[in-house]
DNA sequence: TCGCTGATTCGACGTTTGTCGATGTGCTTC
DNA sequence: GAAGCACATCGACAAACGTCGAATCAGCGA
């Protein structure tokens, strides 16, 4: 095994999105209704889903923060909400020069789909 | 069109789940998505989450509150989130004797998945 | 280097939420 | 009608949440 050095592995975490079956086929185990009920959270707020679907509807995929902060609330709120939607891993930031740009994390949000989908 | 007596109209109300587009297609109005975030937040929780997923997954697509009231919390507490599932129009309930059964509102999972599918 | 603009962090606040024990209600069976 | 079970409601309380103004940080251009 060649381990020169294993440094700050690139891996996307494949643990990412195991969850889960649909809610019709499988009763849910604590530990994943804890981590799917912290994505819900994130989007159980009325401002914080505005500001979501203003950057998954937005062209390219992305937005800066400029381009959606009019949702009715104080800009360090807007600020305060992405964070949120950034620590429940649906929103991804990058900073490029002066404007931080924010897009969808897709995984999850598959997988919060699939949680809802009739299994039939 | 022999409609003798039309007692109890079966309409699962056509107005009940307008919302909505999926968010990679539009972003959502002021209105929508102060329907749609108090779904969400009924979701929002692991306890209900798992009551959610118990009823939802149970044979017969229903469960008496005793099948599914041993999530780790006191039976006031479980009546109490049942209540708010009630009353985001998650779930229906019925009193069957001594019994009180739960199901799923099928029209109303659909609404949140559609939200969340991508419109690919 | 100095300001300017975009964005985040901080501290404080009133409100909402989840939880419990105690109590109340509805139904069944003696 | 009394007792017992299933479930809901009430009242209280600590913790979490959404919001704001003020302060701070990060680039950019003069």
């Amino acid at each position: 095994m060649s381990n020169l050095e294993l440094v700050e592995l690139p891996v996307i975490e494949p643990e990412a999105v195991p969850c889960c079956p649909p809610v019709t086929s499988a009763a849910l185990s604590e530990a994943d209704s804890v981590k799917m009920a912290a994505m819900f959270k994130a989007l159980a707020d009325p401002v914080r889903l505005r500001l979501f679907s203003r950057v998954a509807s937005h062209e390219g995929g992305e937005a800066c923060v400029c381009d959606i902060q009019d949702v009715g609330v104080s800009q360090p709120t807007v600020s305060h909400h992405l964070k949120k939607l950034r620590e429940a891993g649906l929103l991804t930031s990058e900073r490029r020069g002066t404007w931080v740009y924010y897009r969808v994390a897709p995984e999850v949000l598959g997988a919060m789909a699939g949680l809802l989908s009739a299994a039939r």
